[in-house]
DNA sequence: TAAAAATGACCCTTAAAGTCCGTTGACTTA
DNA sequence: TAAGTCAACGGACTTTAAGGGTCATTTTTA
């Protein structure tokens, strides 16, 4: 499966956990309301950057994000 | 510190390790030399596409390359 | 210790990342 | 009905990631 829809789920399960809006993801992380939509589809090739923005808002590390079994091997 | 920094300082012990230099490395992900070059000192913003062909040659899965110390909050 | 290899730094394109405006449809609640 | 929230999508726009040229500097090795 394509990386961009492996973190696009994945930001949106840990979203989901929050009981957040993609809106108020977008909010918090900073980013544009569209965007979040578009990540969590797996559309956007998003920056180390940008997704540090919104990992931070669904409190875990980028050890903890990538701790999933999509992205092992 | 600056997570591009973090990841090219990551990537660089990986690469050692395979005791590959930044034009091997460069020349197996197909990105530019010098471009790795900027990718290892922190001055680029790696896309997830890039990166996951970096680590790919680097022989780690993403939840490897992040589960390092300096990724863990 | 000189040559060769590897890395670093600068600058300039262009392809793509990311923003911002809006609309639509599904679902909920009053 | 109506009004609100949420997600998806499109088009136009601005900003920046990524590619690539060249030369300088550091490191390695013969």
């Amino acid at each position: 499966m394509d990386i961009k829809l492996k973190i696009g789920q994945r930001i949106k399960v840990l979203r989901k956990e929050l009981a957040l809006s993609q809106e108020g993801l977008a909010y918090k992380a900073e980013v544009d309301r569209t965007y979040v939509t578009d990540v969590e589809n797996g559309r956007r090739n998003v920056s180390v950057e940008i997704l540090e923005r919104l990992i931070a808002v669904l409190e875990v590390s980028f050890s903890e994000f990538f701790n999933s079994k999509e992205f092992k091997k």
